[in-house]
DNA sequence: ATGGCGTGAAGTGTATACACTACTGTATTC
DNA sequence: GAATACAGTAGTGTATACACTTCACGCCAT
């Protein structure tokens, strides 16, 4: 289960393209049937990724460059791009000389990142509502299903996609792929944080949410949906176990 | 002057520390006195930056690796690492197989940008009106008198720069470092922005809104403060040549 | 017994070497 | 004469090799 197919494709949704309408074009123009030479250290970074949001990479797990290289049968070299980018992306934290761990977001960081969160989830709810479609509305209500059936299930990495892939649709609703990546990376910097921090906000109150703020939308009602939107991520934020478990060395320790 | 202390900060002025708490205390505990060590690959990076950004490097303009390499006598390893960092920023394309060139921002792009900047600077100004303090009062006023030096003199690079730092510092005085890295990114990405489409706004004119805003900052006055913010950001967008110049190609070649 | 110091191994940081793809210029054919 | 085919070349993609830092174990001294 260490390789082949195993990567679900947990962060970009949207993915990055057309940064540039001459590099789409290119790109379309040649040949797009070929799959493998997208995506060689891509894939690295997808399996980590998956890994860490699976909870198989705990916080502060050392990422060694050789046993990653050795597992995906790759240099060196692929594995340090790889981390490299997932250090942008806040998932690992690069220490000079010592290697690569699976970051520990603060408390403070957590909260940072809510914070953002809430500005630009409210701003999009608020933005969304005024332009969006009936036909959108059906669209959402069918993720809302996927969200459901995913719940109801056991795939607990499914179920956390969808959840958080929920937000990530509203953003491209707006065809604002710049406010789409951005809130991508903060949800998978919120993935971890609820995985480090043992969120206990429960995946049925978040299904619920999302559905009473389809229903806003619905109703075209602004006030209610970015109030709901505000409060479903309070209620998230809230439900964190938010008390750095250094709490944990008194608790692992006794005899 | 090629190592040392000859890096002059051009990108991240509240740069990335304390991303966890482990890791600032393990980087203090040790030795905090060698700097070479910080910023092989990542002195390359702040010089392509500050180049595109002073308008050295044109959008389009391609980036050997081998030729890169030759001017910072490295190995194109570490250029390919500070390319790949820039791509992330989206200061750089990298079209597989064929190299790395500066961004050419679309019009659609300049445009999510800019909405994105306002949806952030406008709760960053609602939230920081609110708790402000006397004394950050007057470091903005300071920053002023900076950015009306710099204006007055001829130093275009340092002029651009302390013009989109007094948003990087609202910033950092709310105390948001996510919030202020994102935004870092987002002005990184407006500058870009603003050559290729040749920004009509003056400087006098941006330094002029700044202080207007610092002005109703100073009387709390949240209302203003959120209206001159919008304003200021909408008066920038307004201000470029929005309009794609794949037109100079006609209006170049003609006889 | 404890604390400082040197030596070794493991692992990161950088450079170099090789493989393969994409472009340029030339020759060939219709 | 124009378009296509082909070979050469420049440059990217990946792997490997080497240098240097860090950590750990053990030794010696206090």
């Amino acid at each position: 289960m260490s390789r082949g197919r195993a990567n679900l494709k947990v962060n970009q949704p949207g993915e990055e393209q057309a940064t540039s309408p001459s590099a789409a074009s290119r790109a379309k123009a040649k040949k797009m049937s070929k799959g493998p030479s997208l995506g060689s250290t891509q894939r690295i970074v997808e399996s980590i990724t998956a890994a860490i949001v699976a909870r198989r990479l705990m916080p502060g797990t050392k990422l060694s460059e050789q046993k990653i290289a050795d597992i995906f049968k790759v240099s060196r070299t692929l594995v340090r791009q790889a981390l490299n980018q997932l250090s942008r992306d806040r998932l690992v934290v690069l220490e000079p000389a010592r290697g690569a761990f699976v970051a520990t977001p603060s408390v403070e960081e957590a909260r940072q990142v809510f914070e953002v969160r809430q500005i630009l989830e409210a701003a999009l709810t608020r933005r969304l509502c005024a332009v969006i479609s009936d036909k959108q509305v059906a669209e959402l209500r069918a993720h809302l299903e996927a969200e459901r059936a995913a719940v109801a299930g056991a795939d607990v990495s499914g179920r956390t996609h969808l959840l958080a892939d929920f937000h990530v649709v509203l953003a491209q609703m707006l065809g604002n792929n710049v406010l789409a990546q951005l809130l991508t990376d903060l949800l998978t910097r919120s993935s971890l944080i609820a995985l480090m921090y043992q969120s206990s906000h429960s995946a049925e109150a978040s299904l619920a949410e999302h559905v009473a703020i389809v229903d806003a939308f619905e109703r075209r009602d602004v006030k209610a949906a970015v109030r709901l939107t505000i409060e479903h991520l309070e209620h998230v934020e809230q439900n964190l176990r938010l008390s750095p478990h250094e709490t944990d060395l008194a608790q692992v320790l006794n005899p």
